[in-house]
DNA sequence: ATATATATTGGCACATAATGGCAGAACACA
DNA sequence: TGTGTTCTGCCATTATGTGCCAATATATAT
């Protein structure tokens, strides 16, 4: 499972580093070195290519005449980038999705459990900044239905 | 499986490059270098060889009295046309489909799992920009359902 | 404390991707 | 056979992606 958070700087290139705790849960789980990076809300989210195609091989079994689902998987399938980690630990995150989550050169990984979740430091601050211990406090009882 | 989405434009005499992520897809699955392009509700799509057989092969299966399924046949089919992809990475899409799909120049091509999706920008805005965040709803709904 | 390994990041050079243009080949049609 | 039109291969250009080395910082081991 990912766990932590990390501040790290992407270059000019759009290249980011995984931080090295994430790489060894992917060697820990014989993973793939690759992820697949999808936008979410206000940042992005990436999934470790064996979930990702565990999804992928479900839905390929959706009839082609459901219209509804075809437009979900469009969506879905449209967003998802997959983006191999180089050798020196690295994805290169697309223009695309660095706009979208207004990504320009300081970011946020955090580890979320079976994903890990790629944010601009700005807009981390502004949604998890100061108020995101009040946050917790309130929002802790939900964890009592779960058993916590 | 083919997964993200591509904004490329098309040449004066109808031809469009295939994202090399595309390729590499098929080249991994060492597929055959050609797609089947048919048209379908406003777009294209475009299979590679080995998928398209299998599509036959199931329609081959339904009946010749069957007379409502046999015209869908005759739609899919007769449309269907094998495009290899040349030394550049690209396709020639023939001028009917080019029309059928109102294409010009900008064109929309978006991984959809097992096939290809081929669309005229303009369509692509229409069908796909405004109703976005119903389709992102959906969507995470769909990662929900996977546990993800 | 010192040496050694590992992580993160920057920079550079090269490879590949996308696309525009052009010329000859193939084709259809009179 | 001649005449357009479309197709196809190839080259050139530009932007972007990718691999690799090196510098620095941090952690780990001796």
């Amino acid at each position: 499972m990912f766990r932590g958070r990390y501040e790290h700087t992407m270059t000019k290139t759009g290249r980011v580093s995984i931080p090295s705790k994430f790489r060894e849960v992917l060697r820990k789980n014989n993973s793939e070195e690759t992820f697949v990076i999808t936008n979410f809300d206000c940042y992005l989210v990436a999934y470790p290519m064996r979930e990702w195609s565990e999804l992928e091989r479900k839905l390929s079994k959706i009839s082609l005449t459901d219209s509804e689902a075809t437009s979900s998987i469009r969506y879905l399938m449209g967003n998802a980038v997959d983006c191999p980690i180089d050798n020196q630990g690295r994805v290169l995150i697309p223009q695309s999705l660095r706009s979208y989550a207004s990504i320009e050169t300081e970011v946020v990984l955090v580890g979320m459990l079976k994903k890990i979740e790629i944010w601009s430091r700005e807009t981390w601050e502004k949604e998890n900044g100061s108020g995101a211990f009040e946050n917790f406090k309130q929002s802790r009882e939900v964890l009592a239905q779960y058993g916590l």
